[in-house]
DNA sequence: TATTGTTATACTCTATAACTATA
DNA sequence: TATAGTTATAGAGTATAACAATA
Protein backbone atom coordinates (compact mmCIF):
# COMPACT_ATOMS: atom_id res chain seq x y z
CA UNK A 1 0.00 0.00 0.00
CA UNK A 2 2.84 2.48 1.02
CA UNK A 3 5.25 1.33 -1.93
CA UNK A 4 2.25 1.72 -4.05
CA UNK A 5 1.96 5.50 -2.92
CA UNK A 6 5.22 6.17 -3.51
CA UNK A 7 5.48 4.27 -6.59
CA UNK A 8 2.43 6.24 -8.79
CA UNK A 9 3.16 9.35 -6.47
CA UNK A 10 -0.40 9.47 -5.18
CA UNK A 11 -0.84 10.83 -1.33
CA UNK A 12 -4.14 8.62 -0.97
CA UNK A 13 -4.75 9.80 2.48
CA UNK A 14 -8.19 8.70 2.79
CA UNK A 15 -6.86 4.59 2.54
CA UNK A 16 -6.82 4.62 6.08
CA UNK A 17 -9.92 5.97 7.43
CA UNK A 18 -12.30 3.58 8.90
CA UNK A 19 -15.57 4.84 6.83
CA UNK A 20 -13.90 4.61 3.48
CA UNK A 21 -12.12 1.01 4.09
CA UNK A 22 -16.27 -0.03 5.48
CA UNK A 23 -17.82 1.43 2.55
CA UNK A 24 -15.11 -0.40 0.17
CA UNK A 25 -15.34 -3.64 2.02
CA UNK A 26 -18.69 -3.40 1.91
CA UNK A 27 -19.26 -3.26 -1.70
CA UNK A 28 -16.67 -5.49 -2.44
CA UNK A 29 -18.64 -8.29 -0.52
CA UNK A 30 -21.98 -6.87 -2.32
CA UNK A 31 -20.49 -7.41 -5.70
CA UNK A 32 -19.14 -10.72 -4.95
CA UNK A 33 -22.73 -11.75 -3.46
CA UNK A 34 -24.63 -10.43 -6.42
CA UNK A 35 -21.87 -12.38 -9.19
CA UNK A 36 -22.58 -15.44 -6.73
CA UNK A 37 -26.15 -14.71 -7.07
CA UNK A 38 -26.28 -14.34 -10.85
CA UNK A 39 -26.15 -18.19 -10.94
CA UNK A 40 -30.04 -18.55 -9.73
CA UNK A 41 -30.07 -15.90 -10.74
CA UNK A 42 -31.61 -13.58 -7.93
CA UNK A 43 -30.27 -10.44 -6.84
CA UNK A 44 -28.58 -10.20 -2.87
CA UNK A 45 -32.20 -8.23 -2.16
CA UNK A 46 -34.30 -10.88 -3.84
CA UNK A 47 -32.52 -13.42 -2.25
CA UNK A 48 -32.54 -12.10 1.66
CA UNK A 49 -36.33 -11.50 1.25
CA UNK A 50 -36.67 -14.97 -0.21
CA UNK A 51 -34.64 -16.60 3.46
CA UNK A 52 -36.16 -13.81 5.16
CA UNK A 53 -40.14 -15.06 4.03
CA UNK A 54 -39.17 -18.59 4.19
CA UNK A 55 -38.50 -18.20 8.14
CA UNK A 56 -41.29 -16.46 8.92
CA UNK A 57 -44.25 -17.90 7.00
CA UNK A 58 -47.10 -15.34 7.21
CA UNK A 59 -45.41 -12.49 7.44
CA UNK A 60 -46.37 -8.95 5.30
CA UNK A 61 -43.96 -7.23 3.40
CA UNK A 62 -44.15 -4.37 5.95
CA UNK A 63 -42.94 -6.50 8.39
CA UNK A 64 -39.65 -7.09 6.14
CA UNK A 65 -39.08 -3.65 4.68
CA UNK A 66 -38.99 -2.54 8.72
CA UNK A 67 -36.52 -5.46 9.03
CA UNK A 68 -34.10 -4.76 6.00
CA UNK A 69 -34.73 -0.72 6.54
CA UNK A 70 -36.19 -0.75 3.13
CA UNK A 71 -39.47 1.59 2.81
CA UNK A 72 -42.78 0.65 1.98
CA UNK A 73 -43.29 2.14 -1.52
CA UNK A 74 -39.99 0.48 -2.61
CA UNK A 75 -41.07 -3.44 -1.47
CA UNK A 76 -43.89 -3.15 -3.88
CA UNK A 77 -41.80 -3.88 -7.05
CA UNK A 78 -39.37 -6.18 -5.22
CA UNK A 79 -42.52 -8.24 -3.96
CA UNK A 80 -44.04 -7.93 -7.18
CA UNK A 81 -40.86 -9.34 -9.03
CA UNK A 82 -40.72 -12.27 -6.87
CA UNK A 83 -44.55 -13.11 -6.95
CA UNK A 84 -44.43 -12.65 -10.48
CA UNK A 85 -40.97 -15.17 -11.22
CA UNK A 86 -43.68 -17.68 -9.04
CA UNK A 87 -41.13 -17.56 -6.53
CA UNK A 88 -43.79 -16.24 -3.55
CA UNK A 89 -47.55 -16.31 -2.98
CA UNK A 90 -49.93 -13.69 -1.26
CA UNK A 91 -52.64 -14.52 1.20
CA UNK A 92 -55.26 -11.81 2.51
CA UNK A 93 -54.95 -11.91 6.31
CA UNK A 94 -56.77 -8.61 7.00
CA UNK A 95 -58.21 -6.55 4.12
CA UNK A 96 -55.28 -4.57 4.09
CA UNK A 97 -52.43 -6.86 4.96
CA UNK A 98 -51.35 -9.95 2.85
CA UNK A 99 -49.89 -12.90 4.58
CA UNK A 100 -46.73 -13.96 2.14
CA UNK A 101 -45.35 -17.71 1.62
CA UNK A 102 -42.99 -19.35 -0.11
CA UNK A 103 -44.07 -21.44 -3.43
CA UNK A 104 -42.92 -25.01 -4.15
CA UNK A 105 -40.53 -23.25 -6.62
CA UNK A 106 -39.34 -20.71 -4.44
CA UNK A 107 -38.48 -23.03 -1.48
CA UNK A 108 -36.06 -24.51 -4.03
CA UNK A 109 -34.43 -20.68 -4.96
CA UNK A 110 -34.41 -20.31 -1.32
CA UNK A 111 -32.42 -23.10 -0.75
CA UNK A 112 -30.14 -22.23 -3.80
CA UNK A 113 -29.64 -18.96 -2.40
CA UNK A 114 -28.62 -20.34 1.05
CA UNK A 115 -25.77 -22.48 -0.44
CA UNK A 116 -24.64 -19.57 -2.23
CA UNK A 117 -24.81 -17.02 0.44
CA UNK A 118 -23.38 -19.75 2.85
CA UNK A 119 -20.07 -20.37 0.60
CA UNK A 120 -20.06 -16.24 -0.08
CA UNK A 121 -19.50 -15.77 3.99
CA UNK A 122 -17.48 -18.81 4.03
CA UNK A 123 -15.08 -17.44 1.87
CA UNK A 124 -14.26 -13.93 2.74
CA UNK A 125 -14.10 -15.12 6.74
CA UNK A 126 -11.39 -17.40 5.20
CA UNK A 127 -9.60 -13.96 4.39
CA UNK A 128 -8.59 -12.96 8.28
CA UNK A 129 -7.39 -15.08 11.39
CA UNK A 130 -10.59 -17.20 12.69
CA UNK A 131 -9.66 -15.85 15.61
CA UNK A 132 -10.58 -12.56 14.32
CA UNK A 133 -13.84 -13.11 12.43
CA UNK A 134 -16.30 -12.73 15.49
CA UNK A 135 -14.26 -9.73 16.84
CA UNK A 136 -14.88 -8.04 12.86
CA UNK A 137 -18.44 -8.91 13.26
CA UNK A 138 -19.39 -7.67 16.74
CA UNK A 139 -17.72 -4.12 15.84
CA UNK A 140 -19.75 -3.99 12.68
CA UNK A 141 -23.02 -4.54 14.82
CA UNK A 142 -22.24 -2.43 17.42
CA UNK A 143 -21.35 0.65 14.47
CA UNK A 144 -24.95 -0.08 12.37
CA UNK A 145 -26.78 -0.08 16.20
CA UNK A 146 -25.31 3.21 16.16
CA UNK A 147 -27.87 4.29 13.19
CA UNK A 148 -30.84 2.98 14.73
CA UNK A 149 -30.71 5.52 17.48
CA UNK A 150 -30.90 8.54 15.17
CA UNK A 151 -33.46 7.29 12.51
CA UNK B 1 -30.94 -8.56 19.73
CA UNK B 2 -32.42 -12.35 20.53
CA UNK B 3 -35.20 -10.95 22.77
CA UNK B 4 -35.95 -8.34 20.36
CA UNK B 5 -36.41 -11.30 17.75
CA UNK B 6 -38.80 -13.27 20.25
CA UNK B 7 -41.01 -9.80 21.11
CA UNK B 8 -41.80 -9.30 17.57
CA UNK B 9 -42.39 -12.76 16.24
CA UNK B 10 -39.63 -12.14 13.71
CA UNK B 11 -36.62 -14.48 12.89
CA UNK B 12 -34.01 -12.05 11.62
CA UNK B 13 -31.91 -14.97 10.22
CA UNK B 14 -29.76 -12.70 8.14
CA UNK B 15 -28.72 -10.07 11.05
CA UNK B 16 -25.20 -12.49 11.97
CA UNK B 17 -24.36 -12.64 8.38
CA UNK B 18 -20.96 -10.15 7.62
CA UNK B 19 -22.03 -8.79 4.17
CA UNK B 20 -25.31 -7.91 5.78
CA UNK B 21 -23.74 -6.29 9.09
CA UNK B 22 -21.17 -4.66 6.78
CA UNK B 23 -23.81 -3.33 4.36
CA UNK B 24 -25.71 -1.58 7.09
CA UNK B 25 -22.46 -0.66 9.15
CA UNK B 26 -21.12 1.44 6.27
CA UNK B 27 -24.51 2.70 5.31
CA UNK B 28 -24.70 4.43 9.20
CA UNK B 29 -21.36 5.64 9.10
CA UNK B 30 -22.27 7.03 5.40
CA UNK B 31 -25.35 8.52 6.25
CA UNK B 32 -23.91 10.21 9.92
CA UNK B 33 -21.15 11.70 7.61
CA UNK B 34 -23.33 12.91 5.22
CA UNK B 35 -25.34 14.46 7.96
CA UNK B 36 -22.05 16.20 9.28
CA UNK B 37 -20.86 17.25 6.42
CA UNK B 38 -24.00 18.98 5.09
CA UNK B 39 -23.05 22.05 7.61
CA UNK B 40 -20.71 22.90 5.32
CA UNK B 41 -22.60 21.67 2.81
CA UNK B 42 -20.21 19.47 0.86
CA UNK B 43 -21.12 15.69 0.43
CA UNK B 44 -18.76 12.68 1.25
CA UNK B 45 -17.75 12.58 -2.18
CA UNK B 46 -16.67 15.96 -2.98
CA UNK B 47 -14.98 16.19 0.70
CA UNK B 48 -12.79 13.33 -0.21
CA UNK B 49 -11.52 14.69 -3.51
CA UNK B 50 -10.72 17.84 -1.69
CA UNK B 51 -8.89 16.43 0.54
CA UNK B 52 -7.49 14.05 -2.21
CA UNK B 53 -6.48 17.24 -4.37
CA UNK B 54 -5.30 19.23 -1.37
CA UNK B 55 -2.43 16.32 -0.94
CA UNK B 56 -2.17 16.13 -4.66
CA UNK B 57 -1.90 19.34 -6.65
CA UNK B 58 -2.18 18.93 -10.45
CA UNK B 59 -3.61 15.74 -10.67
CA UNK B 60 -6.12 14.74 -12.86
CA UNK B 61 -9.31 13.70 -12.57
CA UNK B 62 -8.75 10.67 -13.99
CA UNK B 63 -6.46 9.77 -11.48
CA UNK B 64 -8.88 10.54 -8.43
CA UNK B 65 -11.31 8.40 -10.32
CA UNK B 66 -9.10 5.62 -10.11
CA UNK B 67 -8.14 6.15 -6.51
CA UNK B 68 -11.85 6.29 -5.68
CA UNK B 69 -13.10 3.75 -7.66
CA UNK B 70 -15.45 6.32 -9.51
CA UNK B 71 -15.41 6.10 -13.40
CA UNK B 72 -14.26 8.99 -15.49
CA UNK B 73 -17.96 9.65 -16.93
CA UNK B 74 -19.19 9.90 -13.46
CA UNK B 75 -16.28 12.10 -12.21
CA UNK B 76 -17.36 14.68 -15.04
CA UNK B 77 -19.74 16.34 -12.88
CA UNK B 78 -18.34 15.90 -9.32
CA UNK B 79 -15.52 18.31 -10.88
CA UNK B 80 -17.82 20.73 -12.33
CA UNK B 81 -19.58 21.28 -9.69
CA UNK B 82 -16.80 21.97 -7.39
CA UNK B 83 -15.55 24.28 -10.29
CA UNK B 84 -19.01 25.89 -9.75
CA UNK B 85 -18.74 25.97 -6.80
CA UNK B 86 -15.10 27.85 -6.62
CA UNK B 87 -13.52 25.55 -4.85
CA UNK B 88 -10.90 23.88 -7.34
CA UNK B 89 -9.23 25.15 -10.38
CA UNK B 90 -8.62 23.51 -13.30
CA UNK B 91 -5.16 24.26 -15.14
CA UNK B 92 -4.19 22.69 -18.88
CA UNK B 93 -0.87 20.66 -18.66
CA UNK B 94 -1.59 18.60 -21.86
CA UNK B 95 -3.83 18.99 -24.39
CA UNK B 96 -5.89 16.55 -23.29
CA UNK B 97 -5.27 16.69 -19.14
CA UNK B 98 -5.89 19.26 -16.59
CA UNK B 99 -3.94 20.04 -13.30
CA UNK B 100 -6.53 20.37 -10.50
CA UNK B 101 -5.82 23.03 -7.44
CA UNK B 102 -7.70 24.44 -4.67
CA UNK B 103 -8.71 27.86 -4.36
CA UNK B 104 -7.99 29.65 -1.42
CA UNK B 105 -11.88 29.46 -0.62
CA UNK B 106 -11.24 25.26 -1.49
CA UNK B 107 -8.84 25.55 0.77
CA UNK B 108 -10.80 26.41 3.76
CA UNK B 109 -13.63 24.18 2.94
CA UNK B 110 -10.89 21.03 2.53
CA UNK B 111 -9.87 22.30 6.63
CA UNK B 112 -13.42 22.07 7.56
CA UNK B 113 -14.11 19.31 5.75
CA UNK B 114 -10.60 17.59 7.38
CA UNK B 115 -12.32 18.91 10.94
CA UNK B 116 -15.89 17.26 10.52
CA UNK B 117 -14.59 14.03 9.06
CA UNK B 118 -11.71 13.28 12.10
CA UNK B 119 -14.14 14.31 14.57
CA UNK B 120 -16.32 11.77 13.04
CA UNK B 121 -13.79 9.25 12.90
CA UNK B 122 -13.08 9.51 16.29
CA UNK B 123 -16.70 9.39 17.40
CA UNK B 124 -17.45 5.75 15.54
CA UNK B 125 -13.89 5.16 16.94
CA UNK B 126 -15.12 5.41 20.54
CA UNK B 127 -17.91 2.75 19.63
CA UNK B 128 -15.31 0.40 20.02
CA UNK B 129 -12.39 -0.94 22.38
CA UNK B 130 -9.38 1.12 21.57
CA UNK B 131 -7.77 -2.50 20.99
CA UNK B 132 -10.03 -3.53 18.68
CA UNK B 133 -10.12 -0.48 16.46
CA UNK B 134 -6.80 -1.16 14.72
CA UNK B 135 -7.91 -4.85 14.16
CA UNK B 136 -11.15 -3.73 12.49
CA UNK B 137 -9.31 -1.81 10.22
CA UNK B 138 -6.74 -4.53 8.58
CA UNK B 139 -9.59 -6.86 8.47
CA UNK B 140 -11.92 -4.14 6.55
CA UNK B 141 -9.09 -3.17 4.37
CA UNK B 142 -8.36 -7.26 3.89
CA UNK B 143 -11.97 -7.62 2.72
CA UNK B 144 -11.31 -4.57 0.00
CA UNK B 145 -8.45 -5.78 -1.15
CA UNK B 146 -10.31 -8.96 -2.34
CA UNK B 147 -12.05 -6.50 -4.77
CA UNK B 148 -8.18 -5.13 -6.58
CA UNK B 149 -8.20 -9.07 -8.12
CA UNK B 150 -11.43 -9.34 -9.81
CA UNK B 151 -12.33 -5.75 -10.80
C1' DT C 1 -55.81 7.90 14.16
C1' DA C 2 -52.50 4.66 12.63
C1' DT C 3 -51.29 1.04 9.31
C1' DT C 4 -51.06 -1.65 4.70
C1' DG C 5 -50.44 -1.52 0.19
C1' DT C 6 -50.04 1.27 -3.71
C1' DT C 7 -48.86 4.97 -7.40
C1' DA C 8 -46.18 8.54 -8.98
C1' DT C 9 -42.11 10.85 -8.88
C1' DA C 10 -37.43 12.53 -8.19
C1' DC C 11 -32.76 12.29 -6.90
C1' DT C 12 -28.39 9.93 -6.38
C1' DC C 13 -25.09 6.52 -7.72
C1' DT C 14 -23.36 3.64 -11.03
C1' DA C 15 -22.60 1.57 -15.72
C1' DT C 16 -21.78 1.43 -20.76
C1' DA C 17 -21.17 3.20 -25.33
C1' DA C 18 -19.46 6.48 -28.26
C1' DC C 19 -17.15 10.61 -29.52
C1' DT C 20 -13.00 14.22 -29.68
C1' DA C 21 -8.66 15.41 -29.12
C1' DT C 22 -4.22 14.22 -27.82
C1' DA C 23 -0.02 11.28 -26.47
C1' DT D 1 -2.99 2.30 -29.77
C1' DA D 2 -3.90 4.06 -25.42
C1' DT D 3 -5.43 7.92 -22.57
C1' DA D 4 -8.20 12.32 -20.91
C1' DG D 5 -12.24 14.44 -20.96
C1' DT D 6 -16.87 14.59 -22.38
C1' DT D 7 -21.90 13.51 -23.64
C1' DA D 8 -25.84 10.80 -23.51
C1' DT D 9 -28.23 7.33 -21.47
C1' DA D 10 -29.91 3.51 -18.71
C1' DG D 11 -30.30 0.92 -14.58
C1' DA D 12 -30.29 0.39 -9.80
C1' DG D 13 -31.31 2.20 -5.06
C1' DT D 14 -33.56 5.32 -2.22
C1' DA D 15 -36.58 9.28 -0.82
C1' DT D 16 -41.13 11.79 -0.24
C1' DA D 17 -46.00 12.82 -0.96
C1' DA D 18 -50.39 11.32 -1.51
C1' DC D 19 -54.25 8.15 -1.80
C1' DA D 20 -57.68 4.18 -0.70
C1' DA D 21 -58.98 0.68 2.26
C1' DT D 22 -58.87 -1.06 6.67
C1' DA D 23 -57.81 -1.59 11.77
Amino acid sequence: MKEDQIETGFRDVIADRLGYVLRRASGVMMGALGTALAAIPLRPVEATILILIGENTGCTQSEIGRVLAIKRANMVPLIADLLAKGLIEKRPVDGRSQALSLTPQGLVQRDAAEAIIHAHERRFEALLPPSKVAALRSALVRIAAEGDEEG
